[in-house]
DNA sequence: TTGAAAGCGCTACCAG
DNA sequence: CTGGTAGCGCTTTCAA
C-alpha cells in the first residue's frame, strides 16, 4: 500500500526532474518561459508521482482562493436548488468553486456558514438571508470579501440585493382571483417574521382593499408549512360563517401541501400559489412564478462584478413575477 | 473607507493585545491553558480588529481542510438535491463544509471538478460519477483523500459504492404492470451508456422475460431526455402493428415529460415510473420509488468513517426500493 | 531561460 | 501559563 497522507510536493517533482522548484512552478502556472524541453520533463516528473498542486498553500501567497459561498434555506428544495444552479452556472464561468450551506432559516446557524466560508477565505459569499442582521458581515466586507444578497434584503447592512417583486405579485395574483368574481379569498402564508412572506401577504391585502372587498380574520393564516397548521388553516376558512371560496399559496410548499389536504377534503375551491414547481402544468395550478433561475444568475453576476472590481453604489435588483394560468385558478365560486 | 483587501493577522492580533502571537493561536484555539485574564484580552483585540483565522494557513500546517466534495450529476435536479441535502446534514455533524459541483453528465467536467476540489486538498469526496474510468483518482487516494461513489459504480478503480437495486426496482414495476393484465408494455429510458438506465432496462427486460412476454422493438427507447425524443419514442409505440398498452419510464424526468405527452395527446396508458418525485401523489403516479435521502446519507456516512480512519474492506451497499401504488399503474388495458 | 531566497499566516515543538 | 522558532507548499522578487 502507497505511504498513507503523503503527497509529493513542488519540491520533490523539482528533484525528481532535477530542476529548481521555481521551474515547476512556471511549468505548474504555464508561464511561458520556460524551455519546451525541461517543462516536458518536468511534465513527465509530474504525471509519475501523482503530483497535483496544494491550492491552500497558493491562496495563502497569492490572496484569492477562486471560491464563493451559498447560503441558503435548504438545498434540498426546488427554489433553492433552482437557483443554486444557476448561481454554479456563473461561477463556471468565471472558474470559480462553490461552497454551499443550509441554514434551515436558523439565524445562528447563518452566521456560522458565512462565517465558517469566511475563514475559508471565498472570494465572495451569495446568501439567502435567516438572519435579519448582519453587521457581524461588516469586518469581512472592509477585508474585501464581496456579498450579494438573494430573495430577501440584508438587515442592518448596505449590500447589493436581488429580490423578487413579491407585493406585486401578490397582488396580481388575488387580483386575478377576483376578476373570476370571488370575493372570499384566503391567504396561507409562511411565518409573518419572514422577509417575503409578509410582503405576499401585504400583496393580498392591498389586492382586497383595492378591490372593496374586507377580509376576514379567519380567511388568514401565516405559519411555518407544517400538514397540521395548513389543514387547521383551511378547516377555519372553509368552516367558518363566511367560507372561501377561494384560496392563495405564499409560497411552493404550502401550495403543494393544500392542494393535498383539498384533494382529500374533496374540497372544490380556486387555488393560486405563489412559485412554479415542476409539474404545476400537469396538475393544472395556476400560479404567480418568480424567475428563479434569474434571480440566481443575476445575482452571481453582480457578484462577479464586484470581484472584477467594481465599486458603484450599491445596487437592489427587482425581478418581476408573472401569472401563470393553468385552470386552478379559473374556477368559478361555488 | 476602510482600507480594502486587508486583514488583520494573529501577528496583529498580538501586537494589539500585547501578547506573543502562540498566545493569540491559542485563544483562537481554545487551548486550556491561557489566563482567563489574558485570553479575555485577546477576544477583545479580535473583536476590536474583526480578525478571523485564515483558515488556507491552518490546513497548510495541519493538512485537514474539514471539508468534502459533492459531485453530482445537477443540483437543480430534485433527485440529486435531495441526495444533496442528506450528505450535508452528515457533514454538518462533523463540521465539515460542502464543495458542490455539477458535471452535466461530462466525464471531463466531473475530472476537472473533482481534482479542482483535490487541490483544494478537501479531505473526502463523493461522486456520482458521468465518467466510467476514475483511475485518475489514484493518486489521490494514495495520498490519503477517501472517496464513495453514489448511484453508480466506479470505473476502473475499487472504492466504496451506494448503489440503488436498479435491476429488481425495474423488475418489480413492469411485474406489476403485467399482473394488470399488460402484455405489451414500452420501456423509455435513458441513453444506454448511462449504468443506471441499461440496469433499468434490464430488469425491464428480465421481467418481460419471465412472464413469457416477447418484446417488440418498437416497444424500446433509451435517449437523453428530451421532449422530441420522448414524443418520437411515444408515437412508436403506439402506431406500430402491436401498439403498448402501459409505458415503465426509466426516470424522473422521463415520466415527467412523458406523461406530459401522453397528457397532451389524450393517450390512455398504463404509467409506472422509476423514481418518486413532489406531488406523484396529487397526480396519482405509481413509481418505483428510490431511497434518494437514505442513499446520501450512507454514503456520506460511509466516508466519514473513512475519514475517521476505518480501513475495511470497499464496501458496496444496495439500496432497494419501493414500489409505490397510486392508481397510474393500475389501469388495465385499454 | 533558470534559480535562490524571502515570506504568506498559521501551528507544532521545545524552552522558559 | 507564555513565548520563540521552524516550517507547511507555494508564489514573488531579484539575480544570474
Amino acid at each position: 500500500m502507497t505511504a498513507y497522507g503523503t503527497r509529493p510536493t513542488m519540491k520533490d517533482v523539482a528533484s525528481h526532474a532535477g530542476v529548481a522548484l521555481k521551474t515547476v512552478s512556471r511549468v505548474v502556472n504555464g508561464d511561458a518561459a520556460v524551455r519546451p524541453q525541461t517543462a516536458e520533463r518536468v511534465r513527465d516528473s509530474i504525471a509519475q508521482l501523482g503530483y497535483r498542486r496544494n491550492d491552500s498553500a497558493r491562496v495563502l501567497r497569492v490572496g484569492q482562493t477562486a471560491s464563493i459561498g451559498l447560503i441558503l434555506e435548504d438545498i434540498g428544495d426546488p427554489f433553492y436548488a433552482t437557483l443554486s444552479r444557476a448561481v454554479e452556472n456563473v461561477a463556471v464561468q468565471h472558474d470559480t468553486l462553490l461552497f454551499t450551506g443550509s441554514s434551515d432559516e436558523d439565524p445562528d446557524r447563518e452566521r456560522a456558514l458565512t462565517l465558517a466560508f469566511c475563514a475559508r477565505r471565498v472570494d465572495g459569499l451569495i446568501v439567502i438571508p435567516a438572519s435579519d442582521d448582519h453587521t457581524y458581515l461588516l469586518p469581512e466586507i472592509a477585508a474585501g470579501i464581496a456579498v450579494v444578497f438573494v430573495d430577501r434584503p440584508p438587515g442592518q447592512i448596505d449590500a447589493d440585493a436581488v429580490l423578487t417583486e413579491n407585493v406585486r405579485g401578490a397582488f396580481e395574483g388575488v387580483t386575478h382571483l377576483l376578476s373570476g368574481s370571488h370575493r372570499r379569498i384566503g391567504f396561507i402564508g409562511d411565518a409573518p417574521n419572514i422577509y417575503t412572506a409578509s410582503l405576499r401577504y401585504s400583496g393580498y391585502v392591498e389586492a382586497m382593499a383595492a378591490a372593496g372587498q374586507p377580509v376576514d380574520e379567519s380567511w388568514v393564516t401565516m405559519t411555518s408549512p407544517g400538514q397540521a397548521e395548513i389543514r387547521r388553516a383551511l378547516h377555519r376558512m372553509l368552516n367558518g360563517p363566511s367560507p372561501v371560496t377561494a384560496l392563495f399559496c405564499g409560497n411552493n410548499r404550502i401550495t403543494a401541501i393544500a392542494l393535498r389536504e383539498l384533494w382529500t377534503a374533496g374540497a372544490q375551491l380556486a387555488v393560486v400559489g405563489f412559485d412554479d414547481f415542476e409539474l404545476a402544468d400537469l396538475l393544472g395550478i395556476t400560479v404567480v412564478a418568480q424567475s428563479t433561475a434569474e434571480m440566481g444568475r443575476i445575482a452571481a453576476e453582480l457578484l462577479f462584478q464586484r470581484l472584477g472590481g467594481y465599486r458603484g453604489e450599491t445596487k437592489r435588483v427587482m425581478i418581476g413575477t408573472r401569472l401563470i394560468v393553468r385552470g386552478s385558478g379559473e374556477l368559478p365560486p361555488a
